[in-house]
DNA sequence: CTGACCACGA
């Protein structure tokens, strides 16, 4: 017979066994010990919780359970092991259910582990009520449940009472700092986080490295790149710039401040790169429109062998979004598909955005319906998509779709489909949507539903109209609204009003090159030569320069890029003589050289030759004999596409009997048999 | 704790 003392050492060595095989995972020899555990003449509660433990940790929370309920009594520990095996194996609902078991207790333990469960699920109401029980049994100044509860507020995006717990944190926690910004930061409640970040600031002996993370997070959505300087700095001091998350948050920040350049210097000092950082990286490129670099970078993760993940994908894809490679974005679907990661929304999405600005909206169409889930963003994606190919009345059948698919719209769902109203003309509509529907579905309107509204009531020719619009609706600084209201000055050719417009635009933007070119086209349109003369005289004066047309086209894998009265291209001569032809062709059938887009003081004969040589006109030669017959061509353009050239090019559309799908600066002109999808309003 | 997709016009 053991004596007392002898049953303590052997309660001891069992305990010692039942740890060392659940960190060697060893659940053979950990039940061996409980099925002599259970045979043992007297219950220990001690030996029962650690055979809890054990069972939590080989992942048997089941198991765990059981012994939980066969046990006679429990104390808090019981409870506390229990519902840590069931939030490791995440199941927080069934671990906050073992409340109601109260009969092992309540410890701060308990409790903190009560309010974390609530906040992985996020529960507000279930969160409040574990707050208020801590508050009753005294443990809610604990700082255990004090840092659990606010974490809690924050993640269910209550601030308020996360602010009012905070006042009550006494001493410095950086729990709570990088709770409280992280609160903010995801409500993008920015007034918030800088009152943090200000706290945060005068302690910063204090700060861990979740604390740089978060406070670089700050400076990236403030695009504070002062701060966000100072802070790389302060990394710098205690070597946090190599550790992998903060390097990664430092790569963003940069990104999001525009600087490309620092992005990949805090990028390359890390010794060790994850797939977050690679995608930190190639964001940064993307968003500072480096496509090509960021394509590189995709190319230069796979040499490293770091795998991609549905987030990189969308990336890359977006990067050939903005380069308008059709022939590469297919290529990263395909990928995407045969590794699984196509079935991810933000890829899907991200896809089809890419067909979209590609000029491929049947093809976007076909993502759309393939996608196992969308949200309002895919939906957003098909109206705009619509919308810039000219599909307006697609774009509104899309609409009240998405509207039977209970699908609620969003502040860019009625950009969409505001523009769409206004391709059609549907002015009635159109205020119906902006004041009625918006206010209804909880939207508040913003300047560039006002834009959409002055496009709306520009196409209908009610221009005066549109003037007061802009007046009213204080959007009169607002160079955009002006512009379109100029934009539609032109196709009206009113150039009273157009003259006044400009003028009040050159006064909010001096030498806004934008509005030089419409003022002259507008004029051109006219046959207002002393007023095109004198535009180009305004411009020269004040030195204001055209930025250079760029044209450009994807034939097989590459790019040929095109410069306006660029002749370098290896096969000029080819394409000289194509052009050559075509212009005859299209001659034939009543092509007139419009004159009045040259900008250049010229001779007339050059004046033809110059606008031979426009950078659309070249690439389209270029695909006309590149691509097999009958192709669809599509071709890129930096710039708005010019008069001269959207003329020409319908006409070759019907001398050679091609789709042509051109993509300028601002929509899609999707060209066939002599129609062009913009209705010849742009 | 780090990374992502959609917008007025030009």
């Amino acid at each position: 017979m053991a004596s007392p003392g002898g049953a303590a050492l052997q309660r001891h060595a069992a305990v010692a066994v039942l740890r060392a095989a659940a960190a060697a995972g060893d659940l053979s020899k950990g039940k061996a010990l409980h099925a002599r555990i259970i045979t043992a003449a007297n219950f220990d509660v001690v030996l029962h919780n650690n055979l809890i433990s054990f069972y939590a940790k080989c992942g048997q929370v089941g198991v765990a359970r059981k012994v939980f309920d066969a046990m006679p009594f429990r104390n808090a520990v019981s409870g506390n092991l229990l519902m840590s095996g069931y939030a490791s194996s995440g199941r927080h609902k069934d671990s906050l259910a073992l409340l109601r078991v109260v009969d092992f207790g309540l410890n701060e333990y308990v409790l903190s582990a009560a309010v974390a469960a609530c906040t992985h699920i996020r529960s507000y109401d279930m969160g409040r009520q574990c707050h208020a029980y801590a508050v009753k049994a005294g443990l809610a100044e604990q700082a255990y449940v004090c840092n659990a509860v606010l974490h809690m507020y924050c993640q269910c995006a209550h601030m308020e009472d996360a602010v009012k717990v905070f006042q009550n944190v006494s001493g410095f926690d950086e729990f709570a700092f990088n709770s409280m910004m992280n609160g903010f930061l995801d409500r993008g409640q920015l007034d918030g986080s800088v009152r943090i970040v200000k706290a945060m600031v005068g302690e910063v002996e204090k700060w861990d490295h979740v604390s740089y993370v978060a406070v670089l997070g700050h400076c990236a959505s403030m695009k504070d790149l002062v701060l966000g300087g100072q802070v790389h700095a302060q990394t710098f001091k205690r070597r946090l710039e190599l550790n992998v998350f903060v390097g990664s948050a430092l790569v963003d920040m940069y990104g999001k401040c525009d600087r490309a350049h620092d992005a990949q210097c805090a990028f390359d000092v890390l010794p060790e790169k994850n797939v977050v950082s690679w995608t930190a990286v190639m964001t940064a490129y993307t968003r500072n429109e480096l496509y090509e670099d960021a394509l590189q970078l995709f190319l230069d993760m796979e040499m490293e062998e770091v795998k991609p993940n549905e987030f990189t994908y969308a990336v890359a894809v977006h990067s050939c979004a903005g380069l308008a490679a059709l022939r590469n974005g297919n290529a990263l679907s395909a990928c995407a598909l045969k590794t699984g990661h196509w079935v991810h929304l933000v890829v899907g999405n991200a896809l089809m955005n890419m067909y979209s600005k590609s000029g491929s909206i049947e093809d976007a169409w076909r993502v759309f319906v393939s996608m196992p889930l969308c949200d309002v963003v895919s939906w957003n994606l098909i109206i705009t998509g619509y919308a810039h190919h000219g599909l307006a009345r697609e774009a509104m059948e899309t609409f009240h779709s998405m509207l039977s698919a209970g699908e609620v719209p969003s502040y860019v769902t009625f950009i969409g489909v505001l523009s769409a109203c206004a391709q059609l003309g549907l002015v009635d509509e159109g205020f119906y949507y902006l004041n009625i529907m918006m206010k209804e579905v909880g939207v508040t309107p913003g300047k560039e539903h006002y834009t959409c509204m002055v496009g709306l009531l520009c196409r209908a020719g009610r221009l005066d109209e549109a003037e007061r619009f802009i007046v009213n609706n204080c959007i009169g600084t607002d160079v955009v609204a002006w512009r379109s209201l100029l934009s539609s000055c032109q196709v009206y050719r009113n150039y009273g009003l157009g003259h006044r417009v400009a003028e009040q635009i050159l006064q909010l933007k001096p030498n806004d090159i934008g509005t030089y070119v419409l003022l002259s086209n507008m004029y051109a349109k006219a046959n207002r030569w002393d007023g095109v003369v004198k535009v180009r005289k305004q411009m020269r004066e004040r030195g204001v320069r055209k930025e250079p047309g760029v044209s450009w086209i994807q034939v097989g894998s590459d790019v040929h890029v095109f410069a306006s009265e660029d002749k370098v291209h290896p096969q000029m001569d080819q394409i000289t003589v194509k052009l050559e032809e075509l212009i005859d062709q299209i001659k034939a059938i009543g092509y007139v050289p419009n004159f009045a887009v040259v900008l250049h003081d010229i001779e007339d004969e050059q004046k033809e030759e110059h606008l031979m040589y426009h950078s659309e006109k070249l690439a389209l030669a270029f695909g006309l004999i590149h691509t097999p017959k009958g192709a669809t061509i599509r071709i890129m353009k930096n710039l708005r596409i010019c008069d001269d050239c959207h003329v020409a090019i319908k006409l070759i559309s019907v001398v050679t009997g091609r789709k042509i799908v051109v993509r300028d600066a601002v929509r899609f002109h999707c060209i066939d048999g002599g129609v062009c999808s913009c209705d010849d309003y742009w």
